[in-house]
DNA sequence: ATGAGTTTGTGACTTTAGTTACCAATGTTT
DNA sequence: AAACATTGGTAACTAAAGTCACAAACTCAT
């Protein structure tokens, strides 16, 4: 099994425990990993790739609240797991995923006997919860603009490309707002100099890293 | 010390612990219990009345995140004691508030000493992670006037009374707008004959929980 | 009771975002 | 190539929210 870099997280008695009873999965981008509404039992910990964490409201609205990384974890599944309760967001790989599931009674068992994997849920949960604190934010606080600018900076550290390969209501999607706001924000970007438009492509240009 | 809801809440082995290393705490209304940027080294249990928890940007600007209550804790606080980080978030006192402080040295020991504290801590973290996830939903997909209904519907849960006494300038700040829309929302509220305004006074009638 | 401070009401205006409609360009399928 | 689907550009309009300005009503300390 690939453990990656979690390898250089957890001491060697848990890193054999997870050899042992963790189930490695692969997914592809655009793979649906996690549904609202589906029971979760196997608490996820991701090894490579970039999964998408959606919330969506009453009238199937989505809004992205944030991405899950290399050896992120969705806090929101232990508790999940732990009372057999049903999912309250989607994910969905944003490439090409493999992670390693980690079942339910396993997670509190080891949570008393290993103080590595105790302190990785906690700053797991805690760093969720920074991201969603800053998702509010940037909701709340920030105008359509300024947010669009945020998530192609957000695409670009997590593909470490400056083209972004997004189409423009793939971004209204994430974004919960419609097409026609995005490609007329974008064309507003191009205008400045800061972006070049292409089909589903975005090419991010010097300016629009300045200040 | 007076533990209130919490004594049905743990085992008599730790509420001997909580009554010996605990600090009893009081706040009236208005008291700043927790600022941004201050160091947290303590984890707040409330006994009884209710908290108000913020989170602000840059530019100084507020907003209110959800509220704790009887028997509810902030989840955020367990991770920043941990690892001697500073607050993220900014708490007040909305009423009378008596809550029970516990030093961060006993928070680690008995998360494996007493499965009640672990699965209290746990539901903590959980809870506050869905009340985040409905803060998203109502900034994201709900426009002012729902949010602002949805507003005086929690503060009335909370007090237990129709007559809910706040001023406009204080809405405003909690859902971060001004002052100017929410009165003109409120007196829209007021034309259909839902509520009646007085000053720093809302009176909620029948007409406000139909539908 | 007077004056200062706070709270609320309202009109007029601007900005931001959402909506509808339509067309053109590009890609895919047959 | 023809037919179809997807993507992007744009105009025109509406709706929601934010901003500014000012007046009236109320509260409270002196």
């Amino acid at each position: 099994m690939n453990l990656g870099i979690l390898s250089q997280l957890f001491e060697p008695a848990l890193l054999r425990e997870i050899e042992e009873f963790g189930q490695s999965q692969q997914f592809k981008e655009g793979d649906l990993i996690m549904d609202y509404g589906k029971y979760v039992r196997m608490m996820p910990v991701v090894v490579s790739g970039t999964i998408k964490v959606y919330r969506r409201d009453e009238n199937a609205k989505e809004i992205l609240l944030y991405y899950l990384s290399s050896s992120d974890s969705c806090s929101m599944a232990y508790s999940c797991c732990m009372e057999a309760k049903k999912s309250e967001v989607k994910a969905v790989a944003e490439d090409q995923v493999e992670l390693i599931a980690i079942p339910h009674t396993k997670l509190d068992e080891w949570l008393c006997k290993y103080p590595s994997w105790k302190n990785y849920i906690m700053r797991s949960f805690n760093e969720r919860f920074i991201e969603l604190l800053k998702s509010i934010e940037s909701i709340a606080f920030h105008k359509l603009d300024e947010r669009l600018v945020a998530y192609l900076k957000e695409k670009k550290r997590l593909s470490g490309s400056t083209v972004v390969k997004v189409s423009h209501y793939a971004i209204a999607d994430e974004l919960a707002t419609s097409r026609v706001v995005i490609s007329r924000l974008l064309k507003q970007l191009e205008n400045e100099g800061k972006i070049l438009l292409y089909r589903n492509e975005i090419k991010l240009m010097p300016a629009f890293f300045e200040d």
